[in-house]
DNA sequence: AAAACCTGTTTGACATATCAAACATCTACA
DNA sequence: TGTAGATGTTTGATATGTCAAACAGGTTTT
């Protein structure tokens, strides 16, 4: 009814550039943030052609920055996105293992589904959340305690 | 590394097909289920020529049946399809409102951009876990409790 | 009956994302 | 030094999803 659901298209980057930001992140991570489009591809399990066809459009954006070697650095702006998914990522996949007994690995393929949609502020909360119910206060203990015998149920 | 996030291709449906499928189920509602382009069309916000071409797909894929009047149904497996997502739309946004105190808009957001992303099991563990959390058991209140004062911090 | 409106489909365009294959260029190594 | 391998880009294909515009039928209004 309302369009709503259309805000599913608005969002800051696509599964796709949002894994190609994190992969140059951690490809580049032991030479000064610098990736080369080879090694992005094969972290990614994708074939070079399309790495080079998406970095055109990141590039774009100013999301990254190239050297004369063609080699590409995350910008500031792709940094900070990279980054923010990476903590929802994190505060995700702890919240469904950690609290909601998830297994392991359903936990980071939903949390990797998930990471570049949900709001920024819906992951403050998220993690304020578990911080809480993770921490030694007693009624957070007791009830995730509780909440493990209801579900033995 | 590995090629998990790929698995975020891996999905039973897509968004768009996922909100097909859904606005198939409400419009046809007080029509014994049947609903036509058109109606699905507005209620998507989407234009004619663009639900008439995605529920071509729909029906090779055998979601939906077609009657002599050219309205379209769920089918059985469409239907299992639509009830699941929509229970996961509202665990999670249950979750986001009344557990950890997203405002109504924004869970309403980020429920619709995940609704079709997370797993059952995940959606279930969820629903379980929602469940006990605002059921009237002491440690939980206590804890839901301690957490509104935790957040003021 | 005619005109206006509503419906569903098709077409052509565009955007994103992927692949394989061909190419040009570098690099390494034998 | 010459060949083999690695690298990056481009092209042509496919798939999904969207729009506007044109078209063909059907229904309603006048
Ligand atoms: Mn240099
Ligand atoms: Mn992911
Ligand atoms: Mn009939
Ligand atoms: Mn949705």
């Amino acid at each position: 009814m309302t369009d709503t659901w259309k805000e599913f298209e608005a969002n800051e980057v696509t599964h796709s550039v949002a894994h190609h930001l994190v992969a140059i992140h951690e490809v580049g991570r032991e030479y000064g943030g610098w990736a080369r489009v080879s090694d992005i591809a094969r972290w990614l399990g994708i074939t070079r052609g399309s790495v080079s066809i998406n970095l055109r459009n990141i590039k774009t954006r100013g999301l990254v920055i190239e050297d004369e070697h063609r080699q590409v650095k995350l910008s500031e702006e792709g940094l900070k996105i990279a980054q923010a998914i990476m903590a929802k990522k994190a505060a995700v996949k702890a919240f469904l293992r950690d609290v909601i007994n998830v297994p392991e690995e359903q936990a980071e393929i939903d949390s990797c589904k998930v990471e570049h949609l949900i709001s920024h502020s819906t992951g403050e909360n998220l993690l304020r959340f578990i911080t809480f119910l993770t921490s030694d206060n007693p009624a957070a203990r007791e009830a995730l305690s509780q909440f493990r015998k209801f579900e033995d149920r």
